[in-house]
RNA sequence: GCCUCGAUAGCUCAGUUGGUAGAGCAGAGGACUGAAAAUCCUCGUGUCACUGGUUCGAUUCCGGUUCGAGGCA
Protein backbone atom coordinates (compact mmCIF):
# COMPACT_ATOMS: atom_id res chain seq x y z
CA UNK A 1 0.00 0.00 0.00
CA UNK A 2 1.64 3.12 -1.02
CA UNK A 3 1.73 6.12 1.26
CA UNK A 4 -0.01 9.73 0.16
CA UNK A 5 2.25 12.52 -0.12
CA UNK A 6 1.02 15.92 -2.21
CA UNK A 7 3.77 18.06 -3.69
CA UNK A 8 3.21 22.11 -4.53
CA UNK A 9 6.40 22.78 -6.30
CA UNK A 10 6.54 25.46 -9.33
CA UNK A 11 9.46 27.96 -10.79
CA UNK A 12 10.89 30.58 -8.10
CA UNK A 13 8.50 33.58 -7.41
CA UNK A 14 5.31 32.11 -8.61
CA UNK A 15 3.94 31.86 -4.97
CA UNK A 16 4.34 28.59 -4.04
CA UNK A 17 5.07 29.15 -0.05
CA UNK A 18 1.43 31.07 0.29
CA UNK A 19 -0.56 28.43 -1.45
CA UNK A 20 1.26 25.63 0.86
CA UNK A 21 0.02 26.86 4.23
CA UNK A 22 -3.16 27.98 2.93
CA UNK A 23 -3.67 24.12 1.90
CA UNK A 24 -1.92 22.64 5.36
CA UNK A 25 -4.28 24.16 6.97
CA UNK A 26 -6.90 23.19 4.91
CA UNK A 27 -6.67 19.43 5.08
CA UNK A 28 -3.88 19.09 8.11
CA UNK A 29 -0.71 18.97 6.47
CA UNK A 30 2.58 19.12 7.31
CA UNK A 31 5.24 20.75 4.94
CA UNK A 32 8.72 19.40 3.44
CA UNK A 33 10.69 22.11 2.44
CA UNK A 34 12.48 20.96 -1.15
CA UNK A 35 14.63 23.48 -1.35
CA UNK A 36 18.30 23.46 -1.77
CA UNK A 37 19.50 26.40 0.23
CA UNK A 38 16.54 26.98 2.34
CA UNK A 39 18.14 24.60 4.28
CA UNK A 40 21.16 27.18 5.35
CA UNK A 41 20.79 29.12 8.55
CA UNK A 42 21.31 32.83 7.97
CA UNK A 43 20.05 32.72 4.51
CA UNK A 44 16.43 34.55 4.91
CA UNK A 45 16.08 37.15 2.46
CA UNK A 46 18.30 35.87 -0.15
CA UNK A 47 16.13 32.47 -0.44
CA UNK A 48 12.49 34.13 0.51
CA UNK A 49 12.60 31.68 3.08
CA UNK A 50 9.54 31.34 4.88
CA UNK A 51 9.19 33.54 8.77
CA UNK A 52 7.89 31.63 11.58
CA UNK A 53 4.75 34.05 11.86
CA UNK A 54 4.06 33.33 8.03
CA UNK A 55 4.32 29.68 8.75
CA UNK A 56 0.65 30.10 10.47
CA UNK A 57 1.86 27.54 12.75
CA UNK A 58 2.32 24.52 10.48
CA UNK A 59 4.88 22.20 11.27
CA UNK A 60 7.69 22.88 8.40
CA UNK A 61 10.66 20.47 8.01
CA UNK A 62 13.92 21.10 6.02
CA UNK A 63 14.19 24.52 6.89
CA UNK A 64 17.34 26.58 8.69
CA UNK A 65 18.44 22.77 9.81
CA UNK A 66 22.81 23.88 8.86
CA UNK A 67 24.96 26.40 8.80
CA UNK A 68 25.73 27.70 5.62
CA UNK A 69 29.37 25.70 5.55
CA UNK A 70 27.56 22.42 5.67
CA UNK A 71 27.37 20.24 3.15
CA UNK A 72 23.92 18.82 1.70
CA UNK A 73 22.96 17.06 -1.13
CA UNK A 74 20.09 15.13 -2.70
CA UNK A 75 20.66 12.03 -1.05
CA UNK A 76 21.08 14.20 2.50
CA UNK A 77 17.40 15.57 1.55
CA UNK A 78 16.09 12.09 1.11
CA UNK A 79 17.24 10.91 4.32
CA UNK A 80 15.86 13.87 5.72
CA UNK A 81 12.86 13.81 4.00
CA UNK A 82 12.47 10.16 4.83
CA UNK A 83 12.64 10.64 8.53
CA UNK A 84 10.51 13.59 7.80
CA UNK A 85 7.66 11.35 6.70
CA UNK A 86 7.96 9.22 9.07
CA UNK A 87 6.82 11.78 11.61
CA UNK A 88 4.34 13.30 9.79
CA UNK A 89 2.55 9.50 9.14
CA UNK A 90 2.86 8.95 12.81
CA UNK A 91 1.29 12.10 13.63
CA UNK A 92 -1.68 11.51 11.40
CA UNK A 93 -1.05 14.76 8.88
CA UNK A 94 -0.75 14.75 5.26
CA UNK A 95 2.96 15.31 4.11
CA UNK A 96 3.02 18.51 1.74
CA UNK A 97 6.19 18.54 -0.25
CA UNK A 98 6.76 22.51 -1.11
CA UNK A 99 9.90 24.00 -3.00
CA UNK A 100 11.42 24.37 -6.18
CA UNK A 101 14.56 21.53 -6.21
CA UNK A 102 13.03 19.78 -8.57
CA UNK A 103 15.77 17.51 -8.49
CA UNK A 104 15.26 16.69 -5.31
CA UNK A 105 11.38 16.11 -5.55
CA UNK A 106 12.21 13.37 -7.94
CA UNK A 107 14.90 11.63 -5.96
CA UNK A 108 12.43 11.11 -3.14
CA UNK A 109 9.28 9.91 -5.00
CA UNK A 110 11.22 7.45 -6.76
CA UNK A 111 13.36 6.65 -3.62
CA UNK A 112 16.17 7.29 -6.06
CA UNK A 113 18.97 4.69 -3.91
CA UNK A 114 22.00 6.45 -2.79
CA UNK A 115 23.26 3.51 -0.16
CA UNK A 116 25.65 1.73 -2.19
CA UNK A 117 27.94 4.66 -3.61
CA UNK A 118 30.80 6.04 -1.50
CA UNK A 119 29.98 9.31 -1.57
CA UNK A 120 32.18 12.15 -2.56
CA UNK A 121 35.67 12.86 -2.17
CA UNK A 122 36.80 16.13 -1.90
CA UNK A 123 40.69 15.57 -2.41
CA UNK A 124 39.96 13.45 -5.47
CA UNK A 125 37.06 15.49 -7.05
CA UNK A 126 39.71 19.10 -6.71
CA UNK A 127 42.33 16.75 -8.64
CA UNK A 128 40.08 15.92 -11.13
CA UNK A 129 38.96 19.78 -11.25
CA UNK A 130 42.46 20.81 -12.27
CA UNK A 131 42.29 18.68 -15.40
CA UNK A 132 41.90 19.84 -18.90
CA UNK A 133 38.27 18.84 -19.72
CA UNK A 134 39.29 17.17 -22.94
CA UNK A 135 41.57 14.83 -21.32
CA UNK A 136 38.60 14.15 -18.53
CA UNK A 137 36.60 12.74 -21.35
CA UNK A 138 38.98 10.69 -23.01
CA UNK A 139 39.49 9.04 -19.57
CA UNK A 140 35.66 8.72 -19.21
CA UNK A 141 35.76 7.00 -22.68
CA UNK A 142 38.26 4.54 -20.97
CA UNK A 143 35.94 4.36 -18.01
CA UNK A 144 32.60 4.23 -18.71
CA UNK A 145 32.12 5.16 -22.40
CA UNK A 146 28.20 5.11 -22.00
CA UNK A 147 28.35 8.23 -19.78
CA UNK A 148 29.83 10.11 -22.51
CA UNK A 149 26.79 9.46 -24.62
CA UNK A 150 24.63 11.12 -21.92
CA UNK A 151 27.72 13.52 -20.86
CA UNK A 152 28.17 16.59 -22.87
CA UNK A 153 31.67 16.83 -23.34
CA UNK A 154 32.42 20.28 -22.02
CA UNK A 155 29.73 19.57 -19.17
CA UNK A 156 33.10 19.35 -16.45
CA UNK A 157 31.41 18.62 -13.51
CA UNK A 158 29.11 15.77 -14.63
CA UNK A 159 32.50 14.47 -15.95
CA UNK A 160 33.82 14.86 -12.66
CA UNK A 161 31.60 13.15 -10.84
CA UNK A 162 31.47 10.31 -13.55
CA UNK A 163 34.74 9.81 -13.16
CA UNK A 164 34.70 10.25 -9.05
CA UNK A 165 31.91 7.48 -8.93
CA UNK A 166 33.69 5.33 -11.14
CA UNK A 167 37.45 5.50 -8.85
CA UNK A 168 35.37 5.30 -5.73
CA UNK A 169 33.08 2.71 -6.21
CA UNK A 170 34.81 0.44 -9.43
CA UNK A 171 31.52 0.61 -10.92
CA UNK A 172 29.78 2.76 -13.77
CA UNK A 173 27.43 5.81 -12.85
CA UNK A 174 25.97 4.98 -15.99
CA UNK A 175 24.42 1.79 -15.34
CA UNK A 176 23.77 3.03 -11.81
CA UNK A 177 21.51 5.68 -13.62
CA UNK A 178 20.06 3.11 -15.80
CA UNK A 179 18.74 1.26 -12.78
CA UNK A 180 17.65 4.47 -10.61
CA UNK A 181 15.94 5.86 -13.93
CA UNK A 182 13.25 3.49 -14.51
CA UNK A 183 11.68 3.61 -11.13
CA UNK A 184 8.37 4.33 -10.43
CA UNK A 185 7.46 6.73 -7.82
CA UNK A 186 6.87 4.88 -4.37
CA UNK A 187 4.01 6.92 -3.60
CA UNK A 188 0.41 7.61 -4.13
CA UNK A 189 1.21 11.25 -5.40
CA UNK A 190 -0.49 14.61 -6.17
CA UNK A 191 2.16 16.76 -8.13
CA UNK A 192 1.26 19.80 -8.72
CA UNK A 193 3.13 22.30 -10.61
CA UNK A 194 2.31 26.19 -10.24
CA UNK A 195 2.75 28.50 -13.12
CA UNK A 196 1.51 31.71 -14.59
CA UNK A 197 2.31 34.00 -18.01
CA UNK A 198 6.02 34.21 -18.31
CA UNK A 199 6.05 37.76 -18.56
CA UNK A 200 3.92 37.70 -15.30
CA UNK A 201 6.18 35.49 -13.84
CA UNK A 202 9.35 37.58 -14.77
CA UNK A 203 7.53 40.84 -13.48
CA UNK A 204 7.33 38.94 -10.26
CA UNK A 205 10.63 38.06 -10.17
CA UNK A 206 11.97 41.51 -10.86
CA UNK A 207 9.55 42.94 -7.89
CA UNK A 208 11.10 40.04 -5.72
CA UNK A 209 14.46 41.31 -6.13
CA UNK A 210 13.86 44.54 -5.56
CA UNK A 211 11.92 43.84 -2.57
CA UNK A 212 15.04 41.54 -0.83
CA UNK A 213 16.94 44.96 -1.32
CA UNK A 214 14.86 46.80 0.03
CA UNK A 215 14.59 44.05 3.43
CA UNK A 216 18.56 44.21 3.58
CA UNK A 217 19.98 41.50 1.52
CA UNK A 218 23.23 42.95 1.23
CA UNK A 219 23.75 43.29 4.64
CA UNK A 220 22.35 39.33 5.10
CA UNK A 221 25.01 38.22 2.52
CA UNK A 222 27.51 40.75 3.89
CA UNK A 223 27.11 39.67 7.59
CA UNK A 224 27.82 35.92 6.43
CA UNK A 225 30.62 37.01 4.43
CA UNK A 226 31.84 38.63 7.85
CA UNK A 227 31.46 35.24 9.49
CA UNK A 228 33.91 33.85 7.32
CA UNK A 229 31.94 31.80 4.88
CA UNK A 230 33.96 31.75 2.04
CA UNK A 231 32.55 32.58 -1.90
CA UNK A 232 33.81 28.74 -2.84
CA UNK A 233 31.22 27.41 -0.54
CA UNK A 234 27.69 25.34 -2.33
CA UNK A 235 25.27 28.13 -0.20
CA UNK A 236 27.62 31.03 -1.56
CA UNK A 237 26.95 29.45 -4.76
CA UNK A 238 22.81 30.19 -4.78
CA UNK A 239 21.67 33.57 -6.87
CA UNK A 240 21.58 36.49 -4.50
CA UNK A 241 24.22 35.50 -2.79
CA UNK A 242 27.04 34.71 -4.86
CA UNK A 243 26.37 38.54 -7.12
CA UNK A 244 26.72 39.98 -3.94
CA UNK A 245 29.97 39.13 -3.16
CA UNK A 246 31.14 39.84 -6.48
CA UNK A 247 30.09 43.51 -5.42
CA UNK A 248 31.48 43.26 -2.16
CA UNK A 249 35.14 42.32 -3.77
CA UNK A 250 34.95 45.21 -6.21
CA UNK A 251 34.03 42.77 -9.42
CA UNK A 252 30.74 44.95 -10.39
CA UNK A 253 28.75 47.71 -9.56
CA UNK A 254 25.56 47.02 -7.13
CA UNK A 255 23.33 48.20 -9.91
CA UNK A 256 24.96 45.42 -11.89
CA UNK A 257 24.84 43.03 -9.10
CA UNK A 258 20.80 43.50 -8.11
CA UNK A 259 20.63 43.20 -12.20
CA UNK A 260 22.35 39.98 -12.56
CA UNK A 261 20.16 38.88 -9.35
CA UNK A 262 17.25 39.11 -11.16
CA UNK A 263 18.59 37.95 -14.63
CA UNK A 264 19.94 35.09 -12.95
CA UNK A 265 16.48 34.26 -10.97
CA UNK A 266 14.90 34.54 -14.74
CA UNK A 267 17.18 31.67 -16.33
CA UNK A 268 16.67 29.59 -13.37
CA UNK A 269 12.97 30.10 -13.20
CA UNK A 270 13.05 28.74 -16.83
CA UNK A 271 15.37 25.89 -16.21
CA UNK A 272 12.88 24.87 -13.34
CA UNK A 273 9.81 24.89 -16.06
CA UNK A 274 11.72 22.64 -18.35
CA UNK A 275 12.06 20.04 -15.70
CA UNK A 276 8.80 19.88 -15.17
CA UNK A 277 7.37 19.78 -18.44
CA UNK A 278 9.03 16.51 -18.69
CA UNK A 279 7.80 14.60 -15.49
CA UNK A 280 4.77 12.41 -16.12
CA UNK A 281 1.56 12.71 -13.92
CA UNK A 282 2.40 16.46 -13.12
CA UNK A 283 -0.88 18.04 -12.22
CA UNK A 284 -0.55 22.10 -13.99
CA UNK A 285 -2.03 25.26 -12.42
CA UNK A 286 -1.67 28.32 -14.36
CA UNK A 287 -2.42 31.00 -12.59
CA UNK A 288 -2.88 33.07 -16.27
CA UNK A 289 -6.25 30.74 -16.55
CA UNK A 290 -7.34 30.17 -13.00
CA UNK A 291 -6.54 33.52 -11.34
CA UNK A 292 -4.92 33.42 -8.01
CA UNK A 293 -8.32 33.27 -5.65
CA UNK A 294 -7.27 31.08 -2.86
CA UNK A 295 -10.53 29.40 -2.53
CA UNK A 296 -11.01 28.71 -5.92
CA UNK A 297 -7.47 27.33 -6.14
CA UNK A 298 -7.88 24.87 -3.01
CA UNK A 299 -10.78 23.66 -4.63
CA UNK A 300 -9.06 22.71 -7.67
CA UNK A 301 -6.24 20.90 -5.59
CA UNK A 302 -8.44 18.97 -3.19
CA UNK A 303 -10.51 17.89 -5.93
CA UNK A 304 -7.67 16.33 -7.40
CA UNK A 305 -6.38 14.84 -4.57
CA UNK A 306 -9.58 13.17 -4.06
CA UNK A 307 -9.82 11.51 -7.30
CA UNK A 308 -5.97 10.08 -6.08
CA UNK A 309 -7.32 8.99 -2.78
CA UNK A 310 -5.71 11.09 -0.72
CA UNK A 311 -8.36 12.95 1.17
C1' G B 1 23.04 78.71 -39.43
C1' C B 2 27.47 75.84 -40.98
C1' C B 3 30.75 71.49 -40.51
C1' U B 4 31.84 66.46 -38.97
C1' C B 5 30.30 61.72 -37.44
C1' G B 6 26.40 58.28 -36.72
C1' A B 7 21.34 55.80 -38.02
C1' U B 8 21.91 47.62 -39.41
C1' A B 9 18.08 41.91 -34.91
C1' G B 10 14.47 43.73 -28.51
C1' C B 11 19.67 46.16 -26.78
C1' U B 12 25.16 47.19 -27.84
C1' C B 13 27.65 46.99 -32.18
C1' A B 14 30.48 44.48 -36.53
C1' G B 15 30.15 43.96 -41.81
C1' U B 16 29.08 44.09 -47.02
C1' U B 17 36.13 46.87 -52.07
C1' G B 18 27.85 47.15 -55.10
C1' G B 19 25.15 40.62 -55.70
C1' U B 20 19.53 41.82 -49.66
C1' A B 21 23.95 40.59 -43.52
C1' G B 22 26.48 38.50 -38.29
C1' A B 23 28.55 38.57 -33.12
C1' G B 24 27.71 39.42 -27.84
C1' C B 25 23.72 40.20 -24.61
C1' A B 26 18.41 39.66 -24.11
C1' G B 27 14.76 35.98 -25.47
C1' A B 28 13.18 30.73 -26.69
C1' G B 29 13.84 25.31 -26.45
C1' G B 30 16.49 21.19 -24.23
C1' A B 31 19.67 17.95 -20.90
C1' C B 32 20.25 16.63 -15.84
C1' U B 33 20.47 10.69 -10.55
C1' G B 34 25.55 12.49 -4.09
C1' A B 35 27.55 20.68 -6.16
C1' A B 36 21.10 21.05 -8.96
C1' A B 37 19.64 28.44 -6.97
C1' A B 38 24.98 24.05 -9.71
C1' U B 39 26.65 22.53 -14.59
C1' C B 40 26.02 21.99 -19.79
C1' C B 41 23.81 21.98 -25.07
C1' U B 42 20.87 24.03 -29.31
C1' C B 43 18.35 28.21 -31.86
C1' G B 44 19.92 34.68 -35.43
C1' U B 45 15.28 37.55 -41.90
C1' G B 46 16.02 42.07 -39.91
C1' U B 47 11.35 47.77 -44.27
C1' C B 48 20.37 47.42 -43.11
C1' A B 49 16.18 55.51 -40.91
C1' C B 50 13.30 57.79 -45.13
C1' U B 51 13.52 59.46 -50.19
C1' G B 52 15.46 60.42 -55.17
C1' G B 53 19.73 59.23 -58.54
C1' U B 54 23.69 56.16 -60.86
C1' U B 55 23.63 50.79 -61.95
C1' C B 56 21.59 44.64 -64.78
C1' G B 57 21.49 45.05 -59.36
C1' A B 58 22.08 49.81 -53.76
C1' U B 59 21.91 48.25 -47.08
C1' U B 60 26.78 49.46 -49.45
C1' C B 61 28.30 54.88 -54.11
C1' C B 62 26.11 60.14 -54.90
C1' G B 63 22.20 63.94 -53.61
C1' G B 64 18.22 65.43 -50.39
C1' U B 65 15.09 64.74 -45.84
C1' U B 66 14.39 63.34 -40.69
C1' C B 67 16.45 62.10 -36.01
C1' G B 68 20.83 61.69 -32.58
C1' A B 69 26.01 63.01 -30.90
C1' G B 70 30.06 66.34 -31.18
C1' G B 71 32.39 70.81 -33.08
C1' C B 72 32.40 75.94 -35.20
C1' A B 73 29.92 80.49 -35.23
Amino acid sequence: MKKNIVIITGPTAVGKSELSISLAKDIRGEIISADSMQVYRGMDIGTAKISPEQMQGVKHYLIDILDPDEEFNVSSFVDCANDALDKIYKGGAVPIVAGGTAFYIQALLKQVDFSDDSGKDDELRNRLEEQDTDELFEKLKEADPESCKVIHKNNKKRIVRALEYFYLTGKKISEHNDEQKHKEPEFNFAYFVLTDDRSRLYDRINARVDKMFEEGLLDEVRELKEAGYSAGLTSMQAIGYKEIYSYLSGEISLDEAKNLIKLNTRHFAKRQLTWFRKEPDVIWIDYSVTGRDEKKLLDIIKSNMKDRGII
